[in-house]
DNA sequence: CACTTTAGCGGAGACAGTCTCCGTTTTATC
DNA sequence: GATAAAACGGAGACTGTCTCCGCTAAAGTG
């Protein structure tokens, strides 16, 4: 039933997105990112979009929940701590690239404090949502784990993603600025607990 | 200026508190303990107030905010905490009481699932709110973890608070039955990790 | 028991945040 | 330019928080 070949493809029949879209899509993001550093995950969506100038209609279109408005403004570091991991499992001892990927964590942790909500609800959360990033950060801290387990330095019994809920729960509150060197302390106990031989 | 004393005392002018506002705060007491348990920290007070056949009015002027109900909630089981750090304390050696009672704690959210947040909150929030709750399991741990150091059991530098921290990070995700193992596991990893000799 | 006093009640309603629906506008494509 | 589809945006429904204040009923008094 094809008409001679004069017409678009009938395959694919798609159109470029519209630039509008993305700028809206990017403004957002920008806002976003701000806003959330600036007064924590809680702030108003409504108040998101008006301040990226769009109405709170094309703010939810783009980003149906703050879970996925949250994912996407962190997915960026998110990602880079999954390279590190790679970077880390190849260059570097099992043990010692665990902790340094740990102690990596609490450096992100330490600089943006505000990706710790983000974290919080990425592991906290349903699984469904943030299946993205949060496979990204249980992958990295999983395969890290494994290999320490398999070369014998750490005992095989625990759980990998119960070290980073630690740490989660520790940077759940960014109080003081003796912030940091807890979190590095607990990264410490937390590896010398876990070692084998005690 | 004061007439003849066949007044009522002027000093103390305190009547008996109501009837009705005792029973209505209990009323409320119990519903909250049952919605929170059932539906998590974020119910509705609006509709905790409606089941307890009281007004809003009501709940909010015996419970200023969310934070003094959960508190109110769950301070049975804080004091209950309290007391067994004191017996631990007193019974038994440094580094088995902090354990035990680690490991108590663990068995509290375990079974009142519900606790963990409000405790993620009491830690977690501003230290002006919970001041009653939240300084009982400060100081519990607190003085556990302080009897340890003293004794040379585990390092002086760790921030005793951040113990709790993890274990609060941890049970945030009341996730699968695998659960308490997991946490069980965490406790023995930061004794493990927090012994001096390493 | 009648009477006064006032603690306590409770609901109407102001306010804020979430999220959706749908008429209008803008864009890509022809 | 004409057309169709994609995207916009804001009005508004809905839900939850919290307060104000006129009224109710319990406690105190003789």
């Amino acid at each position: 039933m094809q008409e001679p070949m004069t017409e678009k493809k009938p395959t694919t029949p798609y159109r470029k997105p519209r630039a509008d879209a993305q700028r809206n899509r990017e403004r957002i993001l920008e806002v976003a990112r701000e806003s959330f550093a600036r007064s924590g995950a809680n702030v108003s969506l409504d108040e998101i979009a008006r301040l990226a100038g769009v109405g709170p209609g094309t703010l939810y279109r783009h980003f149906p929940t703050r879970e996925a408005l949250l994912e996407t403004v962190y997915r960026e570091e998110v990602e880079r701590l999954a390279a590190a991991e790679r970077r880390f499992a190849a260059t570097m001892a099992p043990l010692d690239a665990l902790r340094a990927w740990m102690l990596l964590f609490v450096d992100y942790i330490e600089a943006k404090q505000i990706i710790a909500p983000a974290l919080n609800t990425m592991l906290g959360c349903s699984p469904k949502v943030f299946e993205e990033s949060g496979a990204l950060i249980t992958n990295a801290i999983d395969s890290l784990a494994r290999r320490a387990m398999e070369s014998g330095e750490i005992r095989a019994d625990l759980e990998p993603l119960d070290l980073l809920r630690a740490l989660v729960g520790v940077s759940n509150v960014v109080s003081g600025p003796g912030w940091p060197e807890s979190a590095r302390r607990l990264v410490d106990i937390l590896i010398t607990g876990s070692r084998t031989s005690g």
